[in-house]
DNA sequence: GAGCACTGC
């Protein structure tokens, strides 16, 4: 065993910047590594795997930095096992000593589960004890016994409802940081604010891009603060940044000597030139949607017919979220002897999903991208171009087995010029409604001076205050109000939503409501069409209801009660049993927390007026009425006047009545309202007197 | 008669 750095002792050597207060480590610098030599095949102990991960060799350097900066920026590519070491090392070191936690966020549930299993196994302990995780209906953890817990950052922020200091934890680490989501973001901003009052909190924030200056400069403390410091005993406050190598293969990248005009067919080409030219290896395809990949799909299909040589055998696979789960796992099978799998995918497979054995990847430079524009209050969907980071993550795909291949759709001078450096950040892109009613809830007054990484648009910001004014979560002076505030933000649901459960308790319908939420929160649970639209149009018409979709809901729930909760009974009807599994798991939680805030869980048997009210009291800013019949039914909004259509994979598509209000749009070449329901114009001036006297709507009066 | 990049509480 080497020896390893403790507090107290003489420190490692290592390069200090004192001018930026930056630390940068030199990897001929770093403690020798003890990576065994032993081969690659033979039985190695788990101890000295870990030994051989590349950021084993900065293990001492780590826990240096960690003692003396309050944060530290650790950069590691994919394959530098920072996940699961560095939480290890922590415990070795004596972080969790005194009944103290060191906790590492995930933004995806299943990198939580996989990590911490991992650990688990590591430490040669039962998951769930020393070693545990936790996210959203899971808590496999033991208080008093567990020691490193993984959980998702959404989990944390909610954890910070009831302890708002953290106070249980010593050092916390945010994993993927470079993805920027939104609940990242929150979590950065709010873990630099707890930092001030708890100097002895340690952060890592852990990242897998180089460009980590502008996180760095959002940890860099005011130079007013600095000077309040002084000399005091205790971490440096500057953060520092340590860089780890990763592990993977070198990855050669090929570049188009000139623009294509048509990424899809460029794709199926530079697909076909890899299967005629290059040595056997998978091919992973990144493009950007459904449309997309059928097209590309079929191309290939076609042209892999046409040479049709003695041992060419393509499998061609698409793989995107929306796929049944049963098409998605495909991809993991292991590829035929002889055969090469091409599988043709949305980003899914950038951070998501990792599929062994790609050799070569083509890269459209191209993926769907939500925008929100805070003016029309509208999320749109665009094909927009890729950062250099999510190019760079791309390509590292090829990489994991062996050395591989890189091709880019675009030019070299492209990429050098033209493509932004990194992405821009979710938190810029979003309706920021749950966002301020979850920071209000934390009691941050001022929104509009959060200290954020990335700062939203006011205009942004002012919308999702104007929306939660609406809904009566907050008053004149944009303090949470009470209780209706509270308890809206105590649900994990969009505020609209959980506005609508708070007001089925007077209606008495909360049974009926919470159901609807808890379908509503989940994906779809039709199950996806693939040549069987006509049986699913027929079997929404079995539970088809003349007030709408979220009735609609409700016959599916009691039929699939009745069944048994039967997978067969969802086959025949073309519901998704998966989706009906996660909503009545959904509903369960809601129930418990509809409980805790007081709510009588109330069935109002066959009365749906009263649930119509109910959605009316949280949606009533989505009302619309009929304008005329134009395209199977144009409709307008009232606040807006905006041209909008009934989805037709709703029940209430060429139905058309009067007035309507729908749960969410999606803009193609039209706006389109998914999940609507029909009601009676007075309703609104009831459910929100302020939001359409205040316009003197005249279509109201 | 059309479509859902990807997450999360």
């Amino acid at each position: 065993m080497s020896q390893f750095w403790k507090p107290g002792t003489e420190k490692p050597r290592i390069l200090e910047d004192e001018e930026g207060g930056v630390v940068y480590l030199s990897h001929s610098l770093s403690s020798s590594s003890s990576s065994s030599s032993s081969s690659r095949y033979g039985y190695a102990s788990i101890e000295n795997q870990r030994q051989r991960l590349p950021v084993y060799k900065y293990r001492s350097a780590i826990l240096y930095l960690v003692e003396s900066h309050a944060t530290s920026i650790i950069v590691g590519e994919t394959g530098s096992g920072k996940t699961t070491q560095i939480p290890q090392y922590l415990k070795e070191a004596g972080w969790a000593d005194g009944g103290r936690l060191i906790a590492c966020t995930q933004p995806r549930r299943l990198a939580v589960q996989a990590v911490s299993s991992r650990v688990a196994e590591e430490m040669g302990v039962k998951l769930g004890e020393e070693v545990g995780y936790r996210i959203r209906f899971e808590d496999v953890t033991t208080p008093d016994v567990t020691r490193i817990k993984f959980l998702t950052d959404g989990v944390l922020l909610r954890e910070m409802m009831d302890d708002p200091l953290l106070t249980k934890y010593s050092v916390i680490m945010v994993d993927e940081a470079h993805e920027r989501s939104i609940s990242t973001d929150m979590l950065l901003g709010l873990l630099k604010k707890i930092q001030r009052c708890r100097p002895e909190l340690r952060l890592i924030i852990s990242s897998a891009t180089i460009e980590v200056k502008t996180m760095a400069a959002f940890f860099q403390p005011s130079k007013r603060r600095r000077r309040l410091e002084g000399d005091e005993l205790g971490p440096k406050m500057d953060p520092a940044i340590l860089s780890v190598e990763g592990r993977g293969f070198n990855v050669q990248i090929h570049y188009v000597e000139d623009p294509v005009s048509d990424y899809v067919r460029a794709a199926v080409s530079t697909v076909m030139l890899i299967n005629d030219k290059e040595p056997a290896g998978d091919v992973l395809v990144f493009l950007t949607g459904e449309d997309d990949i059928d097209a590309a799909v079929k191309m290939l299909t076609e042209e892999a017919q046409n040479i049709k040589k003695s041992s060419s055998g393509l499998v061609i696979l698409p793989l995107y979220s929306g796929l049944p789960r049963a098409d998605q796992e495909l991809v993991f099978s292991p590829t035929p002897r002889g055969k090469r799998k091409i599988v043709i995918s949305t980003n899914i497979a950038e951070t998501s999903l990792t599929l062994e054995g790609v050799v070569y990847v083509v890269d459209s430079g191209f993926s769907k991208q939500r925008f929100y524009n805070p003016i029309s209050d509208l999320e749109n969907l665009i094909v927009a171009p890729i950062s250099k980071a999510s190019a760079r993550q791309r390509a590292g795909r090829a990489g994991r087995v062996r050395p591989g291949k890189c091709y880019r759709l675009y030019t070299e001078d492209y990429f050098a010029k033209e493509m932004s450096v990194e992405g821009i950040p979710e938190m810029q892109r979003s309706n920021l409604v749950s966002c301020v009613i979850q920071l209000k809830a934390l009691g941050i007054d001022n929104i509009l001076g959060f200290d954020w990484p990335a700062s939203p648009s006011p205009e942004a910001m002012v919308r999702a205050l104007e929306v939660l004014y609406s809904l009566g979560v907050l008053d004149d002076d944009a303090k949470l109000t009470s209780p209706v505030g509270f308890q809206i933000a105590e649900i994990p649901l969009e505020p609209m939503v959980s506005k609508m459960i708070l007001s089925s308790n007077e209606l008495a319908c909360s049974e009926e409501i919470i159901t609807i939420a808890a379908i509503l929160s989940v994906q779809s649970i039709w199950a996806s069409g693939r040549g069987a639209q006509k049986e699913l149009d027929e079997a929404k018409l079995r539970f088809a209801a003349a007030e709408g979709d979220h009735v609609t809901f409700l016959n599916v729930y009691k039929g699939f009660l009745q069944s048994g909760k039967s997978s067969k009974w969802c086959y025949t009807n073309c519901v998704n049993y998966h989706a009906m599994k996660k909503a009545i798991e959904v509903r369960g939680q809601l129930r418990r927390i509809a409980q805790r805030l007081g709510i009588v869980l109330k069935s109002c048997e066959r009365d749906m007026q009263v649930v119509r009210k109910a959605v009316t009291s949280g949606f009533f800013a989505n009302a619309c009425q009929l304008e005329a019949y134009s395209h199977g039914g144009m409709y307008k909004t009232i606040r807006g006047s905006q041209e909008v259509y009934i989805h037709p994979s709703s029940v209430l598509f060429r139905v058309n009545p009067k007035w309507i209000i729908y749960h969410s749009l999606v803009s193609t070449d039209r706006q389109y309202m998914r999940n609507v329901i029909s009601i009676d114009p007075s309703w609104l001036i009831e459910a929100a007197p302020h939001f359409y006297k205040q316009r003197h709507n005249p279509v109201l009066h």
